[in-house]
DNA sequence: CCAAAAGTGTTCCGTCTACACCCATGG
DNA sequence: CCATGGGTGTAGACGGAACACTTTTGG
């Protein structure tokens, strides 16, 4: 290795993820205790450091796959923190991730296994270091985004009702969405697939089932809802 | 200093200022020769590296002041670069900030001591490393955020007529605007006052001049151009 | 007197919003 | 047979888009 930049200071870099996901019509995000110090034991994101044979990206799904098991997740850059004292052992650099993920595609062994459990969005306790305003600011783009980009589909199975997708925007926003208009929007949306399926499950009458075709819409990316 | 983390490694981390300015209607960027190796003598951004004292905020400001002689610019992180060679000496991790400045405050000396100028966007040429791709984030960026937030106006002068403000708008998105639409929206905005001040620069018949009220905006903060 | 930029309203159309009832089924 | 969630249409309000001419004045 050279050293071009020798006069200069290195600093840890690490990767924390916000893991939402959607379950029991609640948005929930992923949360444990610490295990190392300092902070040990306090809740905190899961996270890691970044290894000198990954990209930053690449440090955040492994670190996600560590946590879930999961990969191909939707993965998103929130910001970076960098304050000096973030980190009351040493000068560690922290980029935040946002993760969606099917919660039934989660296997809960992993859960017990990392000490981390789903925590209901409003229910969070304080957390280890800037870890609330991590999750506040992907909160926040999250809330931006839902709108205008076909995130949804990443919160829920395959195969979904109607009524599902509503109540994933519902708690998102944070507010009720009248139901004829809902649908109304999402019948022009042609990627948004009707199948033959019926869901048993949550309603006697049985709900159609609708799947996101994602190939039609690499196609033509516009989404609009709203 | 303690070694809570000693088994990870470190990273250089460095930041990475796009800056932008408003010139003959025009959006330009702030660009230079690179002056250290690797990569001495290429098109860059102007950057610099974390110091173990200042957060990486702080990094971002003290560079662009280095740059421009600026304080208390609008400057707000568009993300961050970690590809495992993106520098091809070390592993330098580096976080790209966006700022908007009006170009009449920048000193032309400084300008040509850091061998920096203005490049108008779309004439960008191909740059070190990523940082053609921090550009093109950082407009996409402000793009984005220009119709929903008070930025024009770090682009102008205290002091602008409407027909600047408009040109501001036309450059970062791209495309016309019908003027009478734009003034209707304008004058519906409380807190973009019209002062009793008149330019006679640039018309002979003279125009008014007007001024962003912070104060009256701060206490109200929303902003919806469109 | 004319070139050059400033300033000013109205109409139309499409989109969003509000709103209430019937349907199918399992228990 | 009834409780539960699924599914459907319309009318009115609102906001965005299109569009052309008059004013002022320096040179």
């Amino acid at each position: 290795m050279t050293t071009y930049y020798g006069d200069h200071n290195k600093a840890f870099v690490a990767v924390d993820c916000i893991v939402f996901g959607f379950d029991n019509n609640k948005l929930k995000l992923l949360m444990g205790r610490r295990k190392m110090d300092p902070g040990r034991g306090e809740w905190s994101l899961y996270g890691g450091f970044v290894n000198p044979d990954e990209s930053v990206d690449e440090a955040a799904h492994r670190v996600l796959f560590e946590l879930t098991g999961l990969k191909h997740i939707y993965m998103k850059q929130v910001a970076t923190f960098g304050a000096v004292d973030r980190d009351p052992g040493e000068r560690v650099i922290s980029i935040a991730y946002c993760a969606l993920i099917n919660v039934k595609d989660y296997d809960n062994k992993l859960l017990k296994e990392h000490g981390v459990e789903w925590v209901e969005l409003g229910k969070m306790p304080k957390l280890y270091s800037d870890h609330n305003e991590m999750v506040k600011k992907a909160v926040t783009m999250l809330r931006r985004r839902i709108s205008s980009e076909p995130l949804s589909f990443n919160l829920l199975p395959d195969l979904f009702t109607l009524t599902q997708l509503q109540l994933v925007y519902e708690a998102v926003l944070g507010e009720e969405i009248d139901k004829r208009n809902f649908r109304k929007r999402i019948k022009q949306i042609d990627f948004i697939e009707k199948t033959e399926l019926i869901d048993k499950v949550t309603s006697k009458r049985g709900a159609a089932l609708y799947r996101f075709n994602k190939r039609m819409y690499m196609e033509e990316p516009s989404f609009k809802l709203k």
